[in-house]
DNA sequence: TAATCTGATAAGAATACTCTAATAAAGATA
DNA sequence: TATCTTTATTAGAGTATTCTTATCAGATTA
């Protein structure tokens, strides 16, 4: 299944997929940035996609059935693999989303079916991001940025844009700001540094972040 | 570690070990046939794999010490990979082969690190060769073309070029040829092809099959 | 209204392979 | 000895992706 299209095809049907997730404007500049390529590249690679059908090109970017679909088959597989290497590798949560960068592509019909196997049918990444297709219900949530003091909720997910930051993530991971903790907010500052409270400790956690994981409200 | 060499020179590095293991001479002529790739191709890369000190060419293609080494780490990685995909992931036999040759140049050191710990230390691949660097001592062995009639003996090894051929895995896998089997040899046609018993039902085994499998005699 | 910023594109070149076709040398065979 | 086969090499080209540099259109700001 769609060994059709190139690696390189997939991780900009994925870049697409993110980008739009996290609520970006999909153009080609952001396109750009999160891939780190240039932006002469992504005006050819897209237009070749567009060729093959693969998404449209107007005020935006926008996947077609055809691309959507290998976006997810790719993002499934990313996640899964995630889930993988954290859950059965045991592999540092700081290290799984570079990691799972090449395992997306790596991984085939089978070995993704033996993987859901394996695991007992995850429906998140470790970092608490829906794996397409598992059929996952999210519940109501709103960035941590939101929280006002003394509110209590548990952490649902961090976005894949700060998954980015290994540095970041160690720091998350060793603070047990996990999916599920719950999470209170001690104070804000005035430029929206946040001071929360999670497993009795007290964790500092900037703007950026802050506005980038969310917490379950419903 | 060795990130630093592409891709395709660590296939390049491979075949080489794999040529010699097989007991085929090196030269250019069954890389290519070993790869699938043209001879003119092969010249070219191996004369560049000189230039980065990975090999000499004379007589015969040599890998030098650091081409040596890179090899092992990829044949290890194949191996251990085989380990694994038909052990903690369930694979069937016939597929691990080809999947493999993809897992063994994306796999990190971390991922290799993790997948010796969830393993039991694995001394060879699911067919019995050895996985460089894990310290398996090999028994005496002969091709199971050379028995005789009458002959009982454990098989020990397939070897990788008919790993190559997913048929003839299914094949065996199905009539119980695994390694650790015991075989006794029923009958040799004038022509080598051999009739063996294991557990129980009898199975013919061509040839160029016979020369490729090795029973344990010592 | 002019300067600046953002986004998109085109031209031209590089990289790391790959191929076919032609040629040459060495070895085997008749 | 002549021919056939195997092996290695070179020349020339193709592919998929990338880059830098230059240009241009629209939007925003001064």
């Amino acid at each position: 299944m769609d060994t059709t299209y190139s690696v390189r095809y997939r991780e900009y049907a994925e870049a697409v997929w993110e980008i739009e997730e996290a609520g970006i404007p999909v153009i080609q500049a952001r396109i750009s940035d999160w891939l780190g390529v240039s932006r002469a590249s992504v005006s050819e690679m897209v237009h070749r996609m567009e060729d093959e059908g693969l998404v449209t090109i107007g005020d935006e970017i926008r996947l077609t059935p055809e691309g959507r679909h290998l976006a997810a088959v790719v993002v499934r597989r990313h996640r899964l693999a995630e889930r993988f290497l954290s859950e059965v590798l045991r592999l540092p949560w700081a290290k799984v989303h570079a990691e799972a960068e090449v395992w997306e592509t790596m991984i085939s019909d089978d070995v993704e079916e033996r993987m859901w196997a394996v695991m007992d049918n995850p429906q998140t990444c470790p970092h608490g991001n829906p794996i397409p297709g598992a059929g996952y219900q999210p519940p109501r949530m709103k960035p941590m940025a939101e929280m006002e003091p003394g509110d209590v909720y548990p952490l649902e997910r961090i976005s894949e844009e700060l998954e980015l930051d290994a540095e970041m993530m160690r720091y998350l991971d060793e603070s047990n700001l996990r999916p599920h903790a719950l999470v209170e907010l001690v104070q804000k500052d005035p430029q929206g540094a946040l001071t929360v409270r999670v497993e009795g400790s007290s964790v500092g956690v900037g703007v950026f972040a802050a506005e980038r994981m969310f917490v379950a409200t419903g």
